[in-house]
RNA sequence: UCCCCGAUAGCUCAAUGGUAGAGCGAGCGGCUGUUAACCGCUAGGUUGUAGGUUCGAGUCCUACUCGGGGAGCCA
């Protein structure tokens, strides 16, 4: 048998080449010239590769023409140079091995015809054979690999915070509980609430909604460090841009205040775009081509521009000032609403904005202090299309500041007494943000989905998978 | 969780309260160095679930389940 090559080097071989394909039958076409055209798939590279079967090989009438979508093969034979349109080279076949039939054609649920997402979610062990979630699997595994050699290049360390955490100190929303006790009639504490003593941390456990609070110890120690893993909401979040498991890239600096955390910001998500434009230009062709058009010149107009950076004061400014009517009021101390982030970022800016200090009460306790007093030193990084791509700040590092904010937002002061340790040994200024890892392939992708760029999503009453 | 819309063949969708159809896909045949192939034939249905109105319900009403769009929460 020749050597195993994969498409992707099929397709860059010199005719005369003998080699072994491997993959799945995408489409078959006969020809009475006495040759059957086999569309052959394997993941290595957007297109497939053709196959050419002669009538010759002896299988022919009993097997290769009997093949359908979704069959699994192997090819022995020749590159050839094409003698039809549509492909430089193919490969002249000496033997097809049949590895794996479809037993039942008529159901096979991915079919070679347009399908779309949301029944596409429905098989979602399948749907990785298509164009477009083959595709997702290889622009999210060049933006993983990207992520860390960003970060890798400029001596930052990964960190591997916890995933289960039995710290009440996160705070960012509901958290989904950890737990082996028995669920139906647990043991009781004299009040009768279930005795969480008993369980296996001897205390209520998580799943953790952010590395942060974490990470930073190893900031204010290693000064560059960053996270890369999943994170988990069990917010009932019904939105084309919300999941309950979620990866996020959260990096945080040391000796470094607001302006350089946007600078990293915007660095990091020009490196992602460039790197998955370099790597990737087969599948970022087809996005530009089938699911977003325009996106290839868009992605290519923020890669060269820099990113607009306006105080929040101002960008209620704008939007004052904008005459347009819109559905929630705009007012200094309320939250932008997602309306109000579009005509930003899509309507006034048109590219990413990275809006900077938000009033104190609409941010979280951990958000540096800014003097007025008024506001916190947070940025949104907002991108056209996605709304909040990015959330992050400095962080409070005076044991007082930080204190008054604790206190005045209620929280209880002893579940954060690591994290005030923090502030009392050798404190210094330092800065992070959270980029929602799905958000930003569905930025760098077009895909408006959010299900649709994870292999299995997992949602409000959704984890078949 | 809230507002709006939807659920009919494997998939995408039609069907005035009166016999459930088409396109695509699939199977078979024809044609062709084919490639979104093309032409012909065939099969394929408890109309999301449970009730109700009616002589009669895919169609009207109620509840539920699931899906989509928008909003909130956020990344």
């Amino acid at each position: 048998m020749p050597p195993w090559i994969s498409i992707n080097e099929a397709r860059n071989a010199s005719p005369g080449t003998e080699a072994t394909l491997k993959g799945w039958v995408r489409t078959r076409r006969d020809s009475k010239a006495g040759l059957s055209f086999i569309a052959l798939h394997d993941g290595s590279c957007f297109d497939t590769f053709q196959v050419v079967a002669p009538s010759a090989l002896a299988n022919y009438e009993e097997e290769i023409q009997k093949l359908t979508t979704g069959c699994a093969i192997e090819v022995d034979g020749t590159i050839v140079e094409s003698q039809g349109k549509g492909q430089a080279v193919e490969m002249q076949a000496s033997a097809v091995r049949v590895i794996g039939w479809v037993d039942n054609p008529d159901t096979y649920p991915v079919s070679q015809k347009r399908h779309t997402f949301e029944y596409l979610r429905e098989v979602a062990h399948l749907r990785s054979r298509t164009n477009t979630f083959g595709a997702v699997a290889r622009v999210r595994h060049c933006l993983a690999m990207a992520t860390h050699r960003f970060y890798h290049e400029r001596g930052f360390h990964w960190i591997h915070t916890p995933i289960v955490t039995a710290s009440d100190c996160e705070g960012a929303g509901q958290m989904f509980r950890v737990s082996t006790l028995d669920a139906v009639n647990p043991p009781r504490t004299p009040e009768g609430g279930a005795d969480f003593t008993e369980d296996f941390f001897g205390k209520e456990a998580h799943l953790t909604v952010s590395g942060q609070l974490n990470v930073e110890t190893y900031c204010l120690a290693l000064t560059k460090v960053y996270t890369f893993g999943p994170t988990f909401r069990a917010e009932n979040s019904n939105t084309s841009r919300h999941l309950a498991e979620f990866w996020m890239i959260e990096p945080e600096i040391a000796f470094a205040d607001l302006n350089d955390n946007a600078a990293l910001a915007e660095d990091f998500i020009k490196y992602l775009l460039k790197a998955v434009l370099d790597e990737r230009g087969d599948d970022m062709a087809f996005f530009n081509e089938r699911i977003e058009p325009g996106l290839l010149e868009a992605l290519a107009h923020v890669v060269e521009s820099p990113f607009e950076r306006i105080d929040y004061t101002e960008a209620v400014s704008l939007l004052e000032k904008s005459g347009k009517k819109f559905e929630f009021p705009v007012k200094w101390g309320l939250d932008l609403q997602s309306e109000h982030e579009r005509w930003l970022t899509e309507e006034k800016i048109k590219r990413p904005v990275i809006v900077m200090n938000y009033p104190k009460d609409i941010k979280a306790f951990y958000m540096r202090m800014n003097d007025d007093e008024k506001t916190v030193a947070a940025m949104d990084v907002l991108a056209p299309r996605i709304g909040e791509i990015i959330g992050g700040s400095q962080r409070e590092e005076r044991l007082d500041m930080l204190d008054n904010r604790i206190k005045e937002m209620g929280l209880p002061a002893e579940n954060y007494w690591w994290y005030r340790d923090l502030r009392r040994y050798g404190t210094a200024p330092h800065a992070g943000f959270g980029l929602g890892f799905e958000r930003f392939i569905q930025f760098a992708t077009g895909m408006g989905n959010i299900r649709d760029v994870i292999p299995f999503p997992r949602t409000p009453k959704n984890a078949e998978f």
